[in-house]
DNA sequence: GACTGTGAAGCCATTCACAGCT
DNA sequence: AGCTGTGAATGGCTTCACAGTC
């Protein structure tokens, strides 16, 4: 088998680029170049067309990209041809806020269930769903089918949450606590830290005032 | 003057290692190699080394690096040193989640002020402030002195806001709406997409499930 | 003429391997 | 002996420039 090596920043990339097509078919355009996709979210058009490249001639040269083509062949490249139902633990403002995110509701992804540990949450009403106790996880879980599981808690229980994701089979992490979690090397983890972010914000202000000195 | 040109991962992970260095700090760990960092943190302690070299020689050889010491100076080289207001625009359940966030309010971080477009939404409390209509953040953000602004409204709106924080005299804005919002080269800006981070995780899970075939 | 697809070149980041210190 | 700091080598991603197609 032909196994492609794509850049993750490709397939960043490819999440913006669909995002944008998205935004594009909405609005009832059928043909864009990579000049104008480039120009649209910010890198340049050999990226674009290099990005492409990757999994296949998607173009007509002279002319441009099928937006409907091109949107459909990105979503099934990123694996949103299909349901990925979720599993969120956590249930605080961060766990609520990505319960009914829409980010975490559309293009294939739906959250599921959600847990928690502190019984005083348990039964509460988020959306249309019901806060379930955490013992419940591998149960429920497995019988709806969930593969992929969100870490929202705090730090403390986070490695705890993880290793019951990985014995009730579940196969990737989306983890939002700010420590490096220990899981087998074949579960696909991900870890988003927000202060990360802002750190690297602070450090970019910081050099700009030491050059303007 | 000499420029450093320090790549953005090396900043990211420096992020990593400060917050690893305050736990240990916490526990009384005094010293730690870089062998025990780059565990700590998964990474190579070759990068762990390179990455810390791009600020000073911070260690000793033979022995290791001083945990207080070190810890100090990636605080300073993060800007950390001096207390960042933070200006969040959005009081619904992501402005909430972050509003209240540990991440957003340590480590020199603090939520000075939320804003709404919502009018039903000013006035309501979070944690000890009162949710502010948007047409103050001028006025409000400029006596605070204000320099990063958080937008986390929907997208529709994304772009306004970003313009009032670059008319505010705001250096630098962290971004959760997905979109490529358009401001002058001179602010700092960040994209955190929560979406992007699901849909690397699809990729990848149908990618392994193309290898096993 | 316009725009895609792509080898080659250039650039940047990570890893290697060892000299230098304690 | 142990561990840091760093030039050199490697590997990977991005940009360039142009051949190929409509």
């Amino acid at each position: 088998m032909k196994t492609l090596r794509v850049p993750e920043a490709t397939v960043t990339r490819m999440s913006i680029y669909s995002r944008f097509l998205e935004r594009l078919d909405r609005n009832g355009m059928t043909t864009i170049s990579s000049n104008e996709i480039a120009d649209g979210v910010g890198v340049s058009p050999a990226q674009v067309r290099k990005d492409l490249a990757y999994f296949g001639e998607f173009g007509t040269r002279g002319v441009g990209y099928n937006v409907q083509t091109l949107l459909k062949y990105t979503l099934k490249i990123l694996g949103l041809n299909q349901a990925w139902p979720l599993a969120i633990v956590g249930s605080g403002n961060l766990g609520q806020a990505l319960s009914t995110s829409r980010g975490f509701n559309a293009r294939g992804f739906r959250v599921a269930c959600v847990f928690d540990y502190d019984a005083k949450r348990v039964g509460k009403r988020i959306g249309q769903l019901l806060v379930q106790p955490i013992a419940q996880f591998p149960e429920l879980t497995r019988k709806e089918n969930i593969r992929i599981g969100v870490i929202a808690v705090r730090n403390s229980l986070a490695q705890e949450v993880a290793n019951i994701m990985v014995q009730s089979g579940v196969q990737s992490i989306l983890n939002f606590a700010p420590i490096t979690l220990r899981v087998p090397a074949d579960m696909e983890i991900r870890n988003v830290d927000l202060s990360i972010t802002l750190e690297l914000l602070t450090f970019n202000v910081g050099l700009k005032a030491a050059q303007s000195l």
